[in-house]
DNA sequence: CGCGTAATTGAGATATCTCAAGACAGGTGG
DNA sequence: CCACCTGTCTTGAGATATCTCAATTACGCG
């Protein structure tokens, strides 16, 4: 009932490295099964030591971290493809909240086996550490958007960095893809309020550069909202998939 | 002239792991040299594939980021134990700069060799990804303190962070630490101005919870400064020494 | 049909920014 | 030894991007 790795939907697509057969072999000894979840399912909690990691297969998460007030910042938007509980994972400790925003499909590990992946298969233990290291970039840019951009600048990086992702995914045809979550998502990601992030979301709609509703954004100009949220030009990677 | 990893000076701090006599070995054979810095030398530049990781022995660094117009987001202030560089060294580009603050010393690794001790020394490379998961786990709170908190808690957050990691180094008596950084340093970690910085320092000052000058971070109430910064108390943990 | 959630819009409030000037310390050259 | 310069810190005051409060609309669901 489980999907074996060989089979998996998303191994295939240009965005992620293609497995050896020993790797592929591996993993799907690593992987011990795989969880379907309803939206707003809590995956992960700060705090807990959970013994599971997942990988996104369908469907799409937030992980965000919140202040005794209430106040919650959204770390990172989750996709298909994505590593969850890393840090649970390596330092024994959950430092955010990780939940399912639609229903999701994940493939579950298990977190001791990550001592035997280090032991055996150094090629794939190398890119657990790809993967880490990719995430600290990916905050250090939000930092940076989040600290010393504009409102509009940080929304049209986080729109993006969100739609370049997600074309890669070819969930769908290109200019639109699929992103099902609240503008409250968004605000707490780029730690603007709800009312600005609304309206200026409104002023790239009558700009004709991108448009987001309904659950699906719209990307007129690419490079114009790239060029208008100072995205730096990166050379595109492929990323590991665990 | 070069000082043996067996002989070196932080190394013993309860701040880092110890390491086992063939880490050790190791680890004197990972090391090809050492290095000495003037302030202000630049030690590694986004874009550039530097063939080099690094780890500060001795002084004070800075890691940023910069935008186009000049606006720079300082990610984090470089301490004596931390490795510089492990991004370039697993995703082979760099993406943010990092410079000598005050002089340095830096141990100096080839990274041709960490592909050798993902193969040869599981262990390390489990250290390096535990590396790698904290600099995401630390990049999120900052990323929580300039999203959703307030200048003065987000002042206290960063000063109550520095202040326990630099007691932890036992660089001096405890109340107070050296901190050779400029306010613009710390104004941009935070996404803040430098006058707003300044005169949130101020009040800092006025109700004596920290001062900060000449160099030198005086904490007279490390508790309250937590608590008005809004620190998540954690477990404190020892860090592995690359 | 009524309710709850999300999006939208208007308008006044404010935390933080920008501009500007002065104080202070350290370094340099005459 | 003094005059000058530069970089950093400090302080005041007006400007503004963004926030908060509040009301309205739209929509899906039971």
């Amino acid at each position: 009932m489980s999907i074996k790795c060989r089979n998996c939907p998303i191994r295939g697509l240009p965005l992620f490295q293609q497995m050896t057969d020993s790797e592929l072999a591996f993993m799907e000894g690593f992987k011990v099964g795989e969880m379907q979840v309803q939206p707003g399912t809590p995956l992960l909690s700060a705090g807990a030591s959970s013994p599971q990691l997942f990988t996104a297969l369908r469907g799409f998460g937030l992980r965000y971290n919140l202040l005794p007030d209430g106040r919650r910042q959204v770390l990172s938007f989750i996709f298909p493809g994505d590593l969850i509980g890393l840090q649970s994972g390596v330092m024994h400790q959950m430092t955010h909240h990780v939940e399912a925003t639609t229903a999701m499909t994940l493939c579950v590990f298990n977190r001791n086996q990550i001592w035997s992946l280090f032991r055996n298969l150094p090629a794939r233990a190398y890119d657990l550490t790809w993967l880490a290291a990719s995430e600290e970039r990916f905050l250090g840019e939000a930092l940076t958007a989040i600290g010393q951009k504009s409102a509009l600048e940080s929304l049209c990086w986080a729109l993006a960095r969100i739609y370049r992702r997600l074309e890669a995914l070819k969930l769908d045809d290109t200019k639109s893809v699929p992103l099902p979550y609240r503008q409250q998502d968004l605000a707490d990601a780029l730690g603007l309020s709800l009312v600005h992030t609304n309206k200026t979301l409104a002023r790239l709609r009558e700009r004709q550069v991108a448009t987001w509703n309904d659950g699906r954004l719209t990307v007129n100009d690419i490079h114009q909202l790239e060029e208008m949220g100072l995205v730096e030009s990166r050379l595109p990677q492929t990323r590991p998939l665990m």
